[in-house]
DNA sequence: CGATTCCTTGAAGGTTGTCAACGTTGGTGG
DNA sequence: CCACCAACGTTGACAACCTTCAAGGAATCG
């Protein structure tokens, strides 16, 4: 499927959702904020201009689980795009803007339809290797496809070219991420930083041995020395 | 995005849809075959009329993560298509019937592409609930979450009617899907038998209490009486 | 400065994994 | 028909991982 056709269309869709969104006025979210369009129009996709978000849900429980995190160029709201259901719940991290759409016309155009197609794909793949690693590593596992996953994607943007980024999400949400708990991810971490695989503080995070981090994150274990 | 514009393109792409794979001669495959298209084709979409299939990834380490599970009715191949990467490793669970549609300009259709991105959007929906349960639930509640998904996804494509269905997954398969090992879930099923929540015997599960299981999925633990 | 949220650390206990062994089933071939 | 084999299911004991509970430290903001 990797026709020039479809490749001039794809890059066609893009630029006419690009458009679509410049035209609408950027909105901006305090940090902690839900999207949720508490409006009438529950539905609608949102472009993510800067800042980071996510899409949260929540147990009976209380307890709460973060489904995905969006990163500054990320399109949110394509899973429920087509639906009636809303787009569940979505929550700034950071202080964000946003621009709105809400033209469904949008959707009968072929080529934007497919660019969707291919943002939803996209997407798709992210869910796939967060589950993965959930489903198949320990917590130093995972705590190393978090964060190689990050870097690849701001570093794809051109967001950041060094090895160092700041990860806007605290310890708490980083464990309703993984699916762990916060005294867990707080001893992961410190474990990581011992063993001189990244470095952490403040929000921003350094990556030291990229090649040992990205074996961890393949299940490659080799090194178990958990220093408490 | 309900206007009565957008369900007639998604049902007129459904419906084209339909026609490209009645077109194709079906292909039937044994259980535990790879769909991986070995030949140089490594795209298109199949379209599973009978049996069950899984969607595998593997770590170096060779412990496996199922990542999605396909029922009959079921498009597989979604999230690859536009993706030059293969539909990585499709399982077939059962003896199948699948047939494939390699139409490249069917994408190009504003109403099939369409459907695809709704097809795409239900997947997400189905990876979102599993990930939730993984996430959040201990071993019974991601038992009883994933024993109510296939109920649900098979009664409401009226291929069961009772409380009964056939569950052709191993319980090592089971472990793979859910994130535990084959001998925790077997526990875990000999638990749910034990407090009359579930009776499975063969590959075919019965529900016996749907609404204590649909609290255990949802986080709900009040009896906790474990029968070893 | 007080209050809140976040981070950090220890101790105890529960859930799950590992190892190992055995029972069961179904198929294959002598 | 039976013996054998392979894959799956079952069970127990023990260890590892992770959670819970609890408490104190650090940072941020009014």
């Amino acid at each position: 499927m990797n026709t020039p056709r479809l490749r001039s269309e794809l890059a066609l869709g893009r630029q006419k959702l690009r458009r679509i969104f410049t035209e609408t006025s950027p909105r901006i979210l305090k940090a902690g904020e839900m999207i949720r369009t508490s409006e009438a129009r529950v539905d609608g996709i949102y472009y993510l201009r800067t800042g980071w978000a996510c899409r949260v849900r929540e147990f009976p429980n209380g307890r709460r689980a973060i489904l995905d995190v969006y990163l500054p160029g990320d399109v949110i709201g394509l899973d429920a795009f087509l639906r009636t259901r809303s787009l569940e719940e979505v929550l700034t991290l950071t202080s964000v803007t946003v621009q709105a759409s809400h033209a469904e016309n949008a959707l009968l155009d072929s080529s934007i339809a497919l660019y969707l197609g291919w943002l939803l794909g996209q997407h798709q793949r992210r869910a796939d290797r967060v589950l993965t690693a959930v489903l198949g590593l320990d917590a130093r596992g995972r705590m190393a496809t978090m964060i190689l996953d990050f870097y690849t994607r701001l570093q794809r943007r051109k967001l950041i070219t060094g090895l160092t980024y700041n990860l806007p999400l605290t310890q708490c949400q980083i464990g309703q991420y993984l699916g762990l708990t916060v005294v867990h991810i707080n001893r992961t971490l410190r474990s990581l930083r011992a063993q001189a695989l990244i470095y952490l503080e403040k929000n921003c995070v350094t990556i030291l041995d990229l090649d040992r981090l990205t074996d961890l994150a393949r299940g490659g274990d080799m090194t178990t020395a958990s220093a408490a």
